[in-house]
DNA sequence: AAAATAGTGTCTGTGAGACACTATGTT
DNA sequence: AACATAGTGTCTCACAGACACTATTTT
């Protein structure tokens, strides 16, 4: 194996992306950055939410995921492009406003998809990223029809890498519900451990036992003095996520 | 809040990243892709090993990550431009082999930095990348002018984000060294506890408890018969990684 | 003999999992 | 009364943490 240290053999000089150097790039044959071909840059969110299961609203809470209608037909992850100047994040906000009338979101990126032949118009890459919040904001969005919410762990057709992305956003969120009380408050700010733990398995995708359930939570959780009412069985006690656990040293 | 759904009202008629239209893309100026500007993308890797501490070799192994000398002095992480057509991992693998002389790496991405104005010299985002390999595969590199290993915990003066990009690699380094005997194969085929423990805490960043550590690690381990020689004290058996850890249903 | 390392026995505490039981409301 | 739900008691199992002890080699 050949050595080679130290500055590269070939024209790209490059040392370190970040850049430190104060003077204009330029190298060896005097072109600069702006010369060479770029690609696009794109974002792709999925936008995660529990709600009722199936069209009639009876079953147990469900996990799905938010989709908006293609121009060319068919359901897809909200994106955009990245305009020049602009945060990735900020780009996520924009195409998750325009395209559902979806605002206050808070979404953390997953994954960069590179492949240069996923995208027919052209070297494209995809930043995808994820979210989650209440069914309750994004309702005005798909009682529309340029969106809808579908099953998340069975989101129909998407179009290229999408499904994956949602795959990502799903495990994501479980690992996150492992360790916290409904920690994206797709419930209000009290609640019964019934209606956490019917949450809690929607994210799971699987039933969970409710003593153990109880217990792992309740150092989680301040009971609040106040008893539920309306509903079938005994009524039960009202809780509220504690402010802080504490994880000292933690990151 | 006004509702806006389906197509966006301004020039960015796209609905997802991924594209479908089988037609060349136009917004309703008539522009295509290309006429829009598109910022360079760079990769940036931090490659993780443990070595001996400090300059003597004598102490405990320690957690170093390789840098290479920036044409305008210094140290930073390698790491060069995307080059047209080029997936994110050819790139890394090519900075790391131009760089530093490095091959066989299996980087992961760790994050974009999306900071318009991180780089002086334009628009350029930089996808982090991490991996971790023996120091024996970059003894060639370092030993050269060229490049260095730094303690990936004082990684010195780095420029930019470089920092932060070393804090995340070791991150999920150690969440992976968590369940695992030596994922990343730090050590050769066969090795004793105490080998093991001690890559592990060079790891970790803290001592491990030797009797703790062991009752862990068994379940992964397969006794070889042989026994190690040449080292102070009581003798101790070598062992393997077991092949598979029984995970069904696993990822 | 002293030091260094390997390997094991044992106790304690924690927490998940499972089963069963009591308590209190609605229908 | 029947049913649905809330909440708790208790047992078992697994495992981490800690301490102590024995075993075997080098210096």
């Amino acid at each position: 194996m050949t050595k080679r240290l130290g500055r590269g053999s070939d024209s790209d000089s490059r040392n370190e992306a970040t850049g430190t150097g104060r003077e204009p790039f330029r190298d060896r044959s005097g072109r600069s950055l702006q010369d060479y071909p770029r690609p696009s840059v794109a974002v792709d969110t999925a936008l995660l939410t529990v709600g009722p299961s199936g069209g009639d609203g009876t079953g147990s809470p469900e996990l799905l995921v938010l989709q908006v209608r293609r121009p060319a037909g068919g359901w897809a992850l909200p994106g955009t492009f990245l305009h020049p100047g602009e945060r990735l994040i900020d780009a996520v906000l924009r195409s998750l406003r325009e395209k559902a009338g979806v605002t206050g979101a808070s979404p953390r990126q997953l994954h960069v998809f590179d492949d240069p032949d996923r995208d027919e118009r052209g070297w494209v890459l995809s930043v995808a990223h994820a979210d989650a919040m209440p069914l309750a904001r994004l309702a005005g969005a798909i009682d529309g029809d340029g969106a809808r919410s579908a099953p998340a762990t069975s989101p129909g057709s998407l179009p290229y890498d999408h499904a994956e992305i949602v795959r990502a956003a799903v495990r994501q969120l479980r690992h996150r519900y492992a360790s916290a009380p409904d920690p994206d408050r797709f419930l209000g700010p009290s609640f019964t451990l019934r209606e956490l733990r019917l949450v809690h398995e929607a994210v799971a995708g699987h039933t969970l036992q409710k003593d153990t359930f109880r217990r792992r939570m309740e150092s989680a959780l301040v009971p609040t003095g106040r008893i539920s009412s309306g509903t079938r069985g005994r009524p039960a006690e009202l809780f509220r996520r504690a402010r802080r656990v504490s994880t000292p040293g933690g990151p």
